[in-house]
DNA sequence: GTGAAAGCGCTAACAC
DNA sequence: GTGTTAGCGCTTTCAC
């Protein structure tokens, strides 16, 4: 029984009043006075009176509400961060539209599409591993619709981001590599067209190179993210040859990949070969040995990129540029020699 | 330079047209000219028109919006039904706001309250585990705004749901872990309020009778899901007197929880306990040694709750009564006794 | 303190 | 084939 929605010209009528008091009666409108006030509570109670928000929000050119776009929820990064955006929308009176591109361009571009004709009031955006253009982006910011980008950001001006030091964790894990006695240290990369992925390869080369080791390029082997390519990338440095003493891995699930195959091969983790990831998914500590990696605070960069973008609709911040960068951590599990 | 929203009104302007002209024109309603249409396509297209959404939801009283709300992103299977649910909604032309009531009943409400108040057209929710009553629920079908439960369901009737037959899948596994030899089996449990661990608790108990084994209370320990439960839980076992010689728990992460709390006491798995779990998180095959566990469809689980939901939407269905149920599998890792 | 009226951007029934 | 008009449910001047 769809009690045929409940208006506020339904209460008007009823109580022979004007919809604009009943308006007024249901905010904290100053001007209505206390006994009108309260019989339009009593009955919108009774009635089960609820406000059409699309209505209101039409009304208002507000939607209060954000659009959130990632690769995918498969990602256990992303669905922390999810986690920490919808949380602080929701503290801010926000509600979030969620879309994942499954890491097509097209994909993303269609979503940003949809979410700009349904008037959010700004979006949060971590784009696909496939994007190469950013004309998507250029055309959300051309609307004066406020973008946050995080985690996998790109390198263009004037887009304000949230993410990590992606160039210094990743030297500093090296380095602690190199720390524990390795040379001979093989990078798993990622997608070379994101930015988070050239950043940590500069860190990895940088530590090398601080620490007087020559950088090969043999030991580089690009991956996609994913567990099979960071399985595939380890066995091909595994085969004729010395094998590296370690490999440090763009992120975890490349290191899970590489330590199958390690384990496969017969090779034993730390001891003969030290493996070493990057954003501390929960699963990190819970592999065999437990894994030395880079914690992200990905709940956090959700609830920041949230904050950012609010201070950007707002227009409390003078500058779009505004780039935070959150701390790292690093954690040093069994997976790489004590 | 947000280029003053361009609405229909302007283009009819330029065009000298009336707006409902453009309007018929941007559909492909029939009784327009070929040529006005192509001069307001062109127009809309230079100009960079977009619909706005809102304004459409209004005036045709439908949102095209489902509301979601589950317990916490946090947790891979919600994660990946909502990859499922996305995915599928986006099919059929349908966004989603997405929720986690964070295990709260009180959050759980408050969200189902404001997706009433955006004017979803319908609803799926996972309910907390500290949910005790189900007016909220109610409170939406007395609406009429179909809403269709999943894995999380309780035990009412009339409302429609998506998920597995736990009792079944935990009989199985149970009957499994019989089968390996096992006769002293712990059950790890969750939430008793959740039908969910009722039925795998109940799974467990009749796997237990069918196969003359009596049942033992103190085999049952309590826990909330969450891996420090199941390592408390587990280690509870393993004090004073034999323990046991199995644990089913009522999810991977218990499971997890438990092998760490085996492995802690210097116990072997499985040579000296085996280890079951339920769900198969993708971390299963990856901890060691590689949980043997019953896999949910999550993803699927998702996609369907969402062809349920439309099909109640579009009132497809005749009866609102629509348990939907999906098939597991039992994966035999090496968690478990050969 | 309250009401009348306009309007947010769109669609659609009804004229012509 | 196109224009006029009304209206979705709400907020908000502007009167009184």
């Amino acid at each position: 029984m769809p009690e045929g929605n409940i208006t506020i010209l339904e209460i008007a009528r009823i109580l022979d009043i004007s919809k604009s008091t009943v308006s007024r009666a249901l905010k904290d409108s100053h001007d209505v006075s206390p006994a009108t006030r309260h019989r339009v509570m009593e009955l919108a109670n009774q009635l089960g009176y609820r406000p059409n928000l699309i209505a209101r929000q039409l009304k208002e050119r507000k939607s209060r509400t954000l659009g959130v776009v990632i690769p995918s929820f498969m990602i256990p990064f992303y669905s922390m961060a999810i986690s920490g955006i919808q949380n602080r929308a929701a503290e801010m009176g926000y509600s979030i539209i969620t879309c994942q591109s499954n890491e097509s361009e097209r994909t993303e571009e269609k979503y940003l599409e949809i979410l700009i004709s349904s008037q959010v009031e700004g979006i949060i955006l971590s784009v696909s591993k496939t994007t190469g253009k950013h004309d998507h982006i250029e055309r959300v910011k051309k609307l004066g619709i406020p973008l946050v980008l995080f985690n996998r950001v790109i390198p263009v001006e004037g887009i304000p981001s949230v993410s990590v030091d992606d160039y210094q964790a990743a030297k500093d894990i090296v380095h602690y590599l190199v720390q524990t006695g390795c040379r001979d240290i093989a990078f798993l990369s990622g997608p070379t067209n994101l930015l988070l992925c050239q950043d940590r390869e500069r860190g990895y080369k940088d530590a090398l190179r601080e620490a007087g080791i020559a950088f090969d390029s043999q030991r580089v082997v690009q991956g996609d993210f994913s567990l099979e390519s960071g399985f595939r990338g380890a066995l091909s440095l595994l085969g004729g040859g010395a094998p590296p003493e370690a490999y440090f891995c763009v992120c975890d699930s490349m290191a899970f990949g590489a330590m199958l195959a390690i384990k496969q091969k017969g090779f034993r983790i730390p001891e003969d070969i030290s493996v070493a990831g990057f954003t501390n998914e929960p699963i990190a500590q819970l592999v065999d040995p437990p894994l030395t990696t880079v914690a992200q605070p990905a709940f956090e960069i959700g609830s920041t990129a949230v904050d950012l973008l609010m201070s950007l609709i707002r227009k409390e911040s003078g500058s779009n540029e505004i780039r935070k960068v959150l701390q790292t951590r690093m954690i040093v599990r069994e997976s790489t020699r004590g």
